[in-house]
DNA sequence: AATGAATGAGGGTTCATTCAT
DNA sequence: CATGAATGAACCCTCATTCAT
């Protein structure tokens, strides 16, 4: 199982010519419908065409909506990538609150269950990691990217710490919990590159095979 | 110390109406010497503007060329781009081998000598990592990136596999050195991001020593 | 009355700047409309400015529309081109073809039709002469330039002879027909030629002389 | 035997890498050596790449020479074109003016040798007769070549027209000279636009047979 | 709200011309 | 004389954005 799948087709009707682009959703879809509409067709279109690429015709044509549109919605293209980018913020981290707050209060799984929710397909598929690696490319041109990215790395980072620390209480020698948080969110970093370059060489389970094998060696009394 | 620095500025005088331009170097420069400083000013640009909003002109600009100049040199935009990867591709590889070979044969030392070669200033500075996230972020549009940037890292894991066998020939219990090196390898390309998304929280010493207290973790005996 | 004319100046009103260029004719212009307008500005520009200097944003100042919309009606300069002669080749065709239906059946009156109609002045004009002779120009070049305008000539010169097969039926000793046809064809290509190179040294009415001259000369017995 | 043939390869050897691109004629070829080669390389190209497409560089590589001489032997490309124009109207006028001076003094016999002469495979070939219709389909655009291309036809109508005069001194009914010498001149000019746009549908020997057929029709004591 | 024709600035690229060697 | 790297203006085309319908 690579850490894609099932991937939903861009343009699921490749002939939108029928007179009635959006009757399938209704001339009165909501506001929030459409702009989710398009922030998805957003995220299909950067895994496909790439940063550089992607042009508003593409977007629109994904969300089998017309050219405007997009300037009616968000204000400009700047915007929409910003909200895109904003919502794969917010999914990511209710991704992993969710797995903690599943997890219960000791930290051995506490620890197990952040390091696993990296891996859930939910966000941990090849598009959305495409997508991501392509707002990490344009993040030193743009500040706005660098900081949200940055942010949201830091809040998990700032958990694990929590995490290790609580973990390590009542060991004698207490290692560098700040530096081992670094090395574990970067480990999980680093294995989303991984997914994104190869093709298809790890899969998600490895992934989280190898991550328990390290683990394993770091804290043996606990995994 | 961060792991950027002195980046030499884009274009140090911002007043190129002279008439030689060329001057500096001289007409009759050679052929690799201006391909060279095409290069180098792609790199500048790459880190500076990011891909998609790099522009021939800019380039041009900073090396301090005419416009026409880099389609007498590369034969397109694409080419330069690539061969900019290229080069960093090289230079890369050339760091880490470089590295190993400097350090003898006992595995402790290499294995240790191929992860801190990561955190070489000469590879890992702000500008060279900016970039690398330039290429990673349009990996999946153009398969010729993902196809280079994918080897590039398999060499390295490659190598990484070969010392951890190495090292752990006479353990009673060996780990899974495929997978331990998956991570290793993805732990360093993790604090690359981090280096790049974040402002300055993190830096190269700090990074060498989180892989220090994991190498410390996993293999007690030898760190 | 040399074969040119009142030859419509190709930017009637030089100052497009006012907000609403497209407004004389509506923004909803069917897209046959604007096509048109296009082509005929296509015409205007060729004749003046010829293929070698012809640009799209002469063509589009000609037409009173923005550069942009060339490409958005037609794919590409060189479509735009194509469907230019296509045009013109119509014309060609119905030209001849409704003189010969407007002739009736004799071929002495199907004959004189078929050779007058070249000299109409809807298509043998200053400005629709050199247009063809730009692509003439070309021809050896573009293929399907060629192609196009040779095959419209193999369709005139195949009525040619028929006709005049029909006109030498009854004669003692018949003449080679296809080898006349030939001859009659190329006259009238000949004649626009002149028309095209000379300076009102020979007009419409002169040439249509001198074709009769020719077929009196020929066939004293029908002119 | 179509009206082309032979014709000269445009670049004799692909691969003028060799140092010494200009060792074949020698570096001190004379001024006019170095011109008519260019103006050669310049037909050639012509042909092949049409008005519109032609450039410089092309012209420089079949002349197997480097890209800045044109510029030293001709002040520009303008220059350079308008003077294998200047050539090629000389090697006309002489082709037929050769004629008529080999055809003594029996207008029978000139009329014949300055129609035939049209034909004569040295300006009557598809690569000669491509490039006169570039000149022409420009013709419109430059005043200079319109000029140069009306002159040398009214040249040889005037040729024309005074041979008529003397072949029909002692007619009862004497034709209009200047309407047949219009005629027949545009009937050659016509045979070559036949060539041109038509591929081998009519060849030299074919078209000089059908001005027979026609002076034979016109003339029919003399023929 | 939605459409899609229209706009026009800006990009990559070509190429005539220049000029140091 | 000849070379070919270098220049820079101009071209075609793309595309974000606007706006009449």
């Amino acid at each position: 199982m690579p850490p894609n799948d099932k991937q939903t087709p861009v343009s699921p009707a490749k002939k939108p010519r029928e007179k009635t682009r959006v009757a399938a959703l209704g001339r009165s879809a909501t506001r929030e419908v459409r702009r989710q509409q398009l922030i998805d067709a957003t995220i299909d279109c950067l895994a496909r065409y790439g940063f550089a690429d992607i042009t508003m015709a593409q977007v629109a044509e994904a969300a089998g909506l017309s050219q405007g549109i997009i300037n009616f919605h968000f204000r400009s293209k700047e915007t929409l990538l910003l909200e895109t980018l904003a919502f794969m913020d917010r999914e990511y981290r209710e991704t992993w609150q969710r797995a903690l707050s599943a997890a219960g209060a000791g930290p051995r799984d506490r620890l197990l269950a952040l390091l696993c929710s990296e891996f859930d397909p939910a966000i941990c598929n090849r598009k959305k990691i495409a997508v991501w690696h392509a707002f990490y490319g344009e993040a030193k041109a743009r500040p706005t990217y660098r900081k949200l990215c940055g942010e949201r790395d830091e809040t998990r980072r700032q958990a694990m710490r929590e995490i290790l620390v609580a973990l390590t209480r009542d060991e004698v020698s207490r290692p560098d919990c700040n530096a081992l948080a670094d090395a574990l969110c970067a480990l999980t970093d680093g294995f989303w590159l991984d997914f994104h370059l190869s093709t298809g060489r790890i899969d998600r389970a490895a992934a989280r095979d190898a991550v328990q094998v390290l683990l394993a060696g770091l804290f043996p009394q606990h995994y």
